[in-house]
DNA sequence: TTATAAGTAAACCGATCTGTTTACTTATAA
DNA sequence: TTATAAGTAAACAGATCGGTTTACTTATAA
């Protein structure tokens, strides 16, 4: 296997100290000592450190719904096997101790400007999350689908955060255990 | 009445600009222009840049939970109702054009050391609002009011950050439904 | 009136920020 | 072998960062 290229190495250290660190306070030159990469290849490969942030948020976006489709597919037999199986996957992610929240929703805490291209990958990504979760609930035939998508996202969103600020993995039992009630119930019970 | 001191006039401003743009890219040098205020004043006032954040936090901790504890009492006369208010009244808030999120979740989001007094108000403030949402549920008589508290405060969680996020401040009234369901349940429906 | 405290404006400090440039060193492929 | 592309290290630039200091100006209260 090829080892990556400077440019998913670079992209892949941002991520890491983002995710840590938050976006301002990461400067360039920490960023850099830790790739290993020189000032001049950088700039070769990005126009800005903006556009550094945007790519790591693309690269995190496509890694992490990927990662997270899979362990959810894997977890889950049935399509409502698989919208419980949210949470656990949740619940495994919350006690990594490498967790710091989402990356998403931490970048729209340092980028309120409305449409700023870092504000709208983020809103995409939960975007895609939600359909993810809106074409499980359709496979599982429950009454409304997007309902159901809108209320388990809004449980996770809220699982995240609680994990994440009140130092409560534990969060995703309970987000789990209220989306069984909600699943239930749009099944018809 | 007499006008704000200079200190909690620098709070006031340091809690605009923290909400809006984050703690990083706020400068100093662009605060106290805003607020009119010297430098050597602030630092009159305040040691560092950390510990004004740090009171703009405390100071904020006390305002937004004394306003909203008001407006659930307003908007409910029953316990019960007052549970549900508490969703309508973020819903208000999330409607209003200043709502950048919640300013305790966005610190975390740029402040990852573990024993970081900013990282703790933050912490100390869901412990404070969970309080209150567990008193709430204690009087009305629900059979495990910790409980409900976990879940109608997770809901509360993501509906702020769905509410962000997404851009959906139609969020409130997602997490009110699912709120009523739990809140019905736990009353022994 | 006058000492004192609290304020302002602005220069200044060293550090760090993002970003550019220069000079040199690899690899690689024709 | 040799031209080319891609890399490094490091100096450099100008702006901005948090924070200090100086000189001057108010208020206020004894």
């Amino acid at each position: 296997m090829a080892r990556p290229s400077r440019r998913d190495h670079l992209i892949e250290t941002a991520i890491t100290l983002f995710c840590e660190h938050g976006y301002h306070a990461t400067g360039i030159d920490l960023l850099l000592d830790r790739a290993g990469v020189s000032k001049k290849t950088m700039y070769q490969h990005f126009r800005s450190k903006e556009e550094l942030i945007y790519a790591a948020l693309r690269q995190y976006d496509g890694v992490f719904r990927n990662n997270f489709m899979k362990a959810v597919e894997a977890a889950g037999k049935t399509p409502k096997e698989k919208l419980l199986a949210i949470f656990d996957v949740a619940h495994t992610w919350f006690n990594d101790n490498k967790f710091f929240g989402c990356m998403f929703i931490n970048a729209i805490g340092e980028y309120s400007e409305k449409d700023s291209p870092i504000r709208e990958i983020s809103r995409q990504f939960k975007q895609l999350m939600w359909n993810y979760v809106a074409e499980l609930a359709k496979e599982a035939n429950v009454k409304e689908p997007e309902k159901l998508a809108n209320e388990l996202c809004l449980l996770l969103e809220g699982a995240i955060v609680t994990a994440q600020v009140s130092q409560k993995p534990e969060a995703a039992i309970t987000a789990k255990e209220i989306g069984k009630k909600l699943i239930d119930d749009a099944m018809g019970e």
